[in-house]
DNA sequence: GCGGTATACTGGTCATACCAGCGGATAGAC
DNA sequence: GTCTATCCGCTGGTATGACCAGTATACCGC
């Protein structure tokens, strides 16, 4: 007979921390436990769950990097209140090392803040597309007066002011993720002569868009926007 | 004198098992740990960072929730080998509870998937088209005998293709994790009349565009597809 | 009613012990 | 000599019991 690949299963042993964070997890996912709800105390969920406290506290921490529980000392453990789950804030803190993660990272953002802008176009409140004017007019400060901290500072807060107009969780979380990871990038990126200038122009005319309430023209605009910048990334090493 | 809202910050006292992270996570960024390098066993790195062992482990299963590293039993701990380090596979797992949550993720699918689509067109190779032809296929086929579960199998299949093709990993991984998190939904997608077919000819139009390297038309025809797919969840709930 | 205090929790940390699996070294069989 | 089997030191996985430091609450004297 010849050998079957799916014969055999690789034998894994999960770790009991593992099977209590599915466990925990599984719970979460049914909804027998609901955001907010406390889970039981350390020296009680170790008897329900039958394993040492060594390994829940294992299991806490892997919930807890998860985003899924949150736990205070000294009080106790809850289930994370959010809607979107909290992505693990760090997972691109690590990988702008070479240009090549770097390009990705922004052809990501393209797509990602593209669509968050065309989702704002369609969404924004008054309230929003004001505190838009806020960081535009900053940007025009920093860039007559050539302070790259202050642009760093109001671009920032421009790409996450539309990604959260568009009131999409994963977008927000995501994007935010992108831009934390490329803070190092920017620097480098504003310091080019006239860049801030030009920036604060493009933003200019996204948020014209975003005001016309023109989800195409804002998706479009965004996308030059980030297409553009990533040319000079390319171009600064 | 009023009370400044920025006088005072709150307290926290790190745990020792994020600091212990929070060491480890620098030495891998800053390259002095690099992918493949064994970390020290966990007897001499407590000794080393002088935290028991007991927190010691802790750390080492959030940085293993990060994806950071990897514990093989019996062996060590090594820093993780991956050019975009593993997303936490799981991120997506819990969060399509509501309706709602699985709208926002069919928003991020369209972008991502869309711009794979345009990345897809300039740097498909003549083999990567051969496989899609396979896939198409395959769809077909299910179609024809109203196979819903060969069609979810083919349907992943192109949908990751798709992703593969545009060779960035961050995408890749994305576009992963939001499929995995859409498994249930796909099955009451494809047991809608004729849906199967519909979905094979869309898949038609994107490999099209494909084969002509018309980028634009791609991602166009991706968008398309997916939005289609959305409003028929739209309607499933 | 108020401030303090005693107390019974909670999570955070540690030291120690033992088990099971891996791997290299070593001793024996051929 | 080469090969194989056993052994032993190392690794991670688990459990236990202890102690500390915060939190909350009930109680007390004022």
């Amino acid at each position: 007979m010849t050998l079957d690949a799916g014969m055999f299963q690789p034998i894994v042993s999960d770790r009991l921390s593992d099977k209590a964070v599915g466990q925990i997890k599984a719970l979460i996912k049914e909804g027998r436990l609901k955001p907010g709800d406390k889970l039981p105390s350390e020296r009680a969920l170790m008897k329900l769950l039958s394993v040492s406290r060594a390994s829940l506290r294992e299991a806490f921490r892997v919930l807890e990097a998860l985003g899924l529980i949150e736990v205070r000392t000294g009080i106790g453990a809850f289930v994370v209140q959010t809607d979107a789950g909290a992505l693990p804030a760090e997972w691109t803190a690590l990988l702008t090392n070479t240009q090549q993660e770097m390009l990705e990272l922004l052809d990501v953002r393209e797509a990602l803040e593209a669509k968050a802008a065309a989702l704002a176009a369609q969404k924004a409140s008054a309230d929003d597309l004001q505190q838009c004017a806020l960081t535009l007019s900053k940007m025009k400060g920093s860039a007559d007066t050539n302070d790259v901290d202050g642009a760093i500072e109001a671009d920032i807060e421009f790409h996450q002011l539309v990604s959260e107009m568009s009131q999409n969780n994963f977008l927000i979380e995501l994007s935010d993720s992108i831009s934390h990871a490329l803070l190092d990038a920017r620097y480098a990126f504003f310091r080019q002569p006239d860049r801030i200038y030009i920036s604060w122009q493009q933003h200019c005319t996204v948020v014209e868009a975003l005001e016309r309430r023109d989800s195409r023209a804002a998706a479009e605009a965004m996308l030059q926007h980030l297409q553009d910048s990533k040319e000079v990334v390319k171009r600064l090493k």
